[in-house]
RNA sequence: AGGCCGGUAGCUCAGCUGGUUAGAGCGCGCCCCUGAUAAGGGCGAGGUCGGAAGUUCAAGUCUUCUUCGGCCUACCA
């Protein structure tokens, strides 16, 4: 070791005639503390107001966020969701525009009347029993509590939005809007009254949504069934079919079947009769699927059939079982993917108005009649032949639930004509009202839909909304193919829900005929009566008479529509009564931000509400996000004990962590995240807090002068100052394109790669021993104030909390904010590719002297890199061209420095057999030489102590400068 | 079950239209520094690119199959 110095024993301790960092930057950050109090510090700023002042003028980027639903607390899902928002928005206001950010909620809709429902139940109290006006009132009084609740927690995130002006679909202007885009569907004449199966309880009358069924066993009444073939090779044989639920026969237009299944002709030729007469009579052809034919003839009692061949049902008629009787028409075999060999014969009895897939089968097959035959009450209407006025199940008395009349009849009547095959029971699990308790049927209900064609074709929405998703740009690009194909696909879209809260469809519909009223007067009233009283206005008692006397001659005629709109209709209308509606909002949006679900939610409404009035898609971009999934891979829930929640990560680790890990994580692919994926975001968070926190050290006493001429400066500092410049292309390019993991790892590597581990290391000798006038150290201070701007500012979009609090420590104020400023001013001259190569050269030269200094520390024989002064051998003329360009004065001077060593010699040729050589940098050979001389005692440095200052002997003549001008200065 | 998507080192991510020994940062191990110090610098160990088959002179990159996981297919939002 040569550690001797040049001082006399008891020599001067020079540490503090160094400039050494200075600064009260807590490394640690405290976060889970803090980020409180800056959030309250910007409430009391009003900050948002303050930004919104500031931009006045400016171009707007227009951001339209998709409302939560206002139920529950925020969980990571959401916390993601509005975080990425907070960058976009964020990102494009330092970017020089105008940028607002309108948080919006969805109030209506199903699961908050459960809620308010479930506090009846609690009370004993039942939902009939209620006003449905007061009913409302409480599921928006509800609606309003966990909006409070959410804004509270988004405000925790540290988004900064317009929380006191925030847009509610349950608002009465909201409403009232909602209420006028609906009507412009009908005013068009773009709506129809169709009907649609859905589960629906007779004991309360009302309609059930799947979460309000409980399944519990059912014994039900099974039959098999012949349907006979009508004309054909198969004539007179019979299709064979299977249910549980002999009541829908009357309801019977269609028997499916699948392509997929082989079925076969089987002619009985004998029958078990040990027991009791079957109903399956020798000689008769049936037509089943292959693997169930054993147990049809197990069931019917056949004990020999004859296969006869194959059977394609393909295009064959039947007619209905109880055809001549009111039922005349054919019944044809349509192909349905919802057909299995898992029970039954292979065929599904098709009722369209009494199953979802039996509808779906029907339509698909270009049918649009829906037969009616169950009413509200669970009773066949008159007009259906031979079983009118029969119940399906028992609504009143003791017997509530069980079996009306209905299953019996149409058994005994299936005997009758002979086409009972067989009968027996089942016990299986069978959705039953979470009310009553009783079963609940599918039943076809009256319904509105919007077209998704009309008879013009491309003119249609489908073909409209098709167009606008090819104008609109998707990040990710698959996106588009998502909901393109979604779009495509779809049925009409079914906007009525026989519901309580939520905005009505406001529509009058002449009694008897389903012809709806297109009054436009009628429709002002309407929507002006809205926008004073809220929905209500439609919902009260009134509502017939107010809107529709002095406007319409026979208004006695018409009847009011109960049903209320389906809430993707309400949040589909968001564009218009935020974008358009607002003074600081503007249409059509940029960006709509959401999940990847909502393709088929918000941005499908969106873009379906906006085609059918407007023509195009309310917005010109689309970003979603994927799901966020517990550190295993696998969805988070409670069952599987693996759930964090946003409250626990600002306890622990603090927002800025989740907003790092955000940052830095590739949000369109599903998120994992856990305790171990947050450490490393922390770890990456303490590495750029100390990068903030040296250059505040740095910069403590800088005072930005003058601009310097760059041309200039050391070519170090210009080549961070090129950095700058490649930098600012990168973080803006990505802001741009919403890649935040490319702008955090664009800032990151800078920071470790550039900074840290060449600009800082390299400079540090500059910066704490150099004269403070220095032209080198002043060049260094200045680069750094042009990074501390540059970086801070790039990651406030971010790290919100942590560039505020390293802005203000530099720039103490009590009204000033870092969010208040805009992306610092990169100056694209300073850009210099060919200094850059340069560097490249360097820094791949430096790495083989690193290395080779490396083995002399494991060998023991030097500790700091200062001890050594080495050989440089060069084979090539190019790099040492390249230090030699690079160096200001002397190059090997310079090149010592770089490698922060005593001294260098570098020469050209392969150097000696002792030199140290790395694999991937050929033509570089290094030998470790030790440094000759003393050691500083202030600098560290080696050096020829006769060309030391006579009064400073231990010291090289540039800091004994130095200790002279502090002497001066501290007396 | 169908539609769409994904699976690269312990973690987060690069790897463009197929082309040299698959990269970076963090973490980990070891070393140095002790004037960024619960910091800073350096070196190093980690990957059969989910698995299988195929196309090709050549595959992480293309095709098929398979496995695991996610979203959607609700009068849920």
């Amino acid at each position: 070791m040569n550690n001797k110095t040049n001082a006399p024993t008891g020599g001067r301790d020079y540490r503090e005639t160094l400039v050494l960092p200075k600064t009260d930057f807590p490394m640690r950050a405290g976060l889970p503390k803090r980020e409180p109090e800056w959030i309250a510090r910007w409430q009391q700023l009003d900050i948002y107001v303050e930004i919104r002042k500031n931009s006045k003028g400016r171009e707007k980027f227009s951001y339209h966020d998709g409302p939560p639903y206002a139920n529950g607390h925020v969980h990571l899902g959401t916390a993601l969701n509005k975080i990425l928002k907070d960058f976009v928005v964020r990102s494009h206001q330092m970017m020089g525009y105008d940028a607002s950010f309108v948080p919006g909620w969805d109030c209506h809709g199903l699961p908050i009347e459960w809620k308010v429902e479930e506090g009846y139940r609690k009370k004993g109290k039942a939902k009939d029993d209620v006003p449905i006006n007061e009913f409302r009132a409480e599921c928006r009084a509800y609606a309003a509590h966990w909006l409070d609740v959410q804004r509270e927690e988004f405000k925790r995130l540290g988004v900064f939005a317009d929380w006191d002006n925030p847009y509610t679909t349950m608002a009465y202007s909201s409403e009232a809007r909602i209420a006028s885009e609906f009507l412009k569907f009908a005013e068009a004449g773009k709506l129809y009254r169709g009907s649609k199966p859905v589960m629906w309880s007779p004991v309360e009358q009302t309609a059930l949504a799947e979460a309000e069924v409980e399944y519990a066993d059912h014994v039900s009444t099974t039959i098999w069934v012949r349907f006979a073939v009508q004309g054909g090779v198969h004539d007179g044989a019979s299709v064979l079919i299977w249910t549980t639920t002999p009541w829908t026969i009357p309801a019977n237009r269609a028997v499916s079947y699948s392509k997929k299944i082989p079925y076969g002709l089987y002619e009985v030729t004998a029958i078990d009769d040990s027991e009791f007469t079957p109903w399956s009579v020798v000689g008769e052809k049936l037509i089943v699927a292959d693997s169930l034919w054993d147990d049809v003839a197990k069931t019917a009692k056949i004990s020999d059939a004859t296969r006869l061949g194959d059977v394609d049902p393909t295009g064959l008629i039947c007619a209905h079982p109880f055809t001549g009787e009111g039922y005349d028409f054919d019944v044809p075999l349509l192909e349905g993917d919802h057909v299995t060999e898992e029970a039954g014969t292979g065929f599904v009895h098709t009722a369209p108005g009494h199953g979802a897939e039996d509808y779906d089968v029907w339509l698909a097959n270009g049918y649009r009649d829906i037969p009616e035959t169950v009413g509200p009450d669970g009773v066949y209407y008159d007009h259906v032949p031979l079983f009118a006025g029969l119940d399906i199940i028992r609504t009143t008395g003791k017997k509530t639930g069980q079996d009306g009349k209905a299953n019996a009849a149409v058994l005994a009547k299936l005997t009758e004509t002979g086409a009972l095959l067989a009968r027996g029971r089942i016990t299986h699990s069978y959705p039953h009202s979470w009310r009553s308790k009783a079963p609940v049927i599918f039943r076809n209900t009256p319904q509105w839909f919007i077209p998704m064609e009309d008879d013009k074709g491309a003119e249609g929405l489908r073909g409209k909304a098709l167009a606008a998703l090819k104008e609109t740009e998707f990040f990710p690009p698959r996106g588009a193919n998502r909901i393109g194909a979604m779009v495509a696909d779809r049925p009409d879209w079914l906007i009525s829900r026989q519901r309580a809260w939520g905005v009505p469809l406001t529509l009058f519909v002449r009694q008897g005929t389903g012809e709806y009223l297109q009054n436009r007067e009628v429709n002002a009233r309407i929507i002006a009566a809205i926008e004073a009283e809220g929905a209500d206005a439609w919902v009260a008692e009134n509502a017939q008479e107010r809107f529709l006397k002095g406007l319409v001659d026979d208004w006695e005629t018409y009847e009011k529509i109960t049903d209320i709109l389906d809430v993707w209709f309400d949040s589909g209308c968001s564009h218009a009564f935020t974008l358009e509606d607002r003074e600081d909002q503007q249409w059509p949006a940029d960006v709509y931000l959401e999940g990847s679900d909502q393709h088929r939610g918000w941005f499908q409404s969106s873009l379906l509400e906006s085609c059918g009035t407007r023509g195009r898609a309310p917005y010109n971009k689309v970003v979603t996000h994927g799901f966020i999934m517990a550190e295993d891979g696998r969805k988070m829930s409670k069952s599987l004990g693996n759930t964090m929640v946003p409250e626990d990560v600002a306890r622990q680790y603090g927002i800025e962590i989740l907003r790092l890990w955000t940052a830095s994580s590739d949000y369109q692919e599903d998120l994992r995240i856990g305790d171990e994926i947050l450490k490393t975001a922390a770890d990456s968070y303490r590495k750029i807090r100390n990068t903030l926190r040296y250059l505040l050290g740095a910069l403590a006493e800088y005072e930005p002068g003058e601009e310097m001429d760059v041309a200039n400066l050391p070519s170090l500092e210009r080549l961070i100052l090129h950095r700058l410049v490649e930098l600012d292309e990168q973080v803006k390019t990505g802001y741009r394109n919403f890649d935040y993991k490319g702008v955090f790892g664009a800032i990151f590597t800078f920071c470790n790669a550039d900074l840290s581990q060449l600009f800082f290391d390299i400079r540090k000798d500059s910066l704490y021993c150099d004269p403070l006038n220095e032209p080198r150290r002043k060049a260094a201070l200045y680069v750094m104030d042009k990074v501390f701007h540059s970086v801070v500012r790039w990651l406030a979009p971010t790290l919100p909390f942590t560039t505020e609090e390293t802005w203000l420590n530099r720039f103490p104020s009590e009204t000033d904010s870092v969010h208040l400023h805009d992306f610092s001013k990169v100056d694209a001259s300073w850009s210099d590719p060919e200094l850059a190569g340069h560097w490249a050269a360097i820094r791949k030269v430096r790495k083989v002297v690193l290395g080779a200094l490396e083995v002399e520390r494991r060998e023991k024989r030097m500790g700091s890199s200062l001890q050594s002064a080495p050989i440089v051998s060069l084979a090539g003329a190019d790099d040492l061209a390249s230090i030699a360009k690079m160096a200001e004065g002397d190059t090997e001077q310079f090149f010592a420095d770089v490698c922060i060593t005593s001294g260098m010699v570098l020469q050209t040729g392969s150097g000696n057999s002792q030199g140290f050589l790395l694999e991937d940098v050929p033509g570089v050979s290094v030998e470790p030489v030790m440094a000759e001389g003393v050691k500083c005692a202030r600098s560290w440095k080696m050096f020829d102590p006769t060309t030391a200052d006579p009064a400073y002997p231990d010291i090289t003549p540039r800091d004994a400068r130095a200790v002279i001008e502090w002497d001066a200065a501290n007396g």
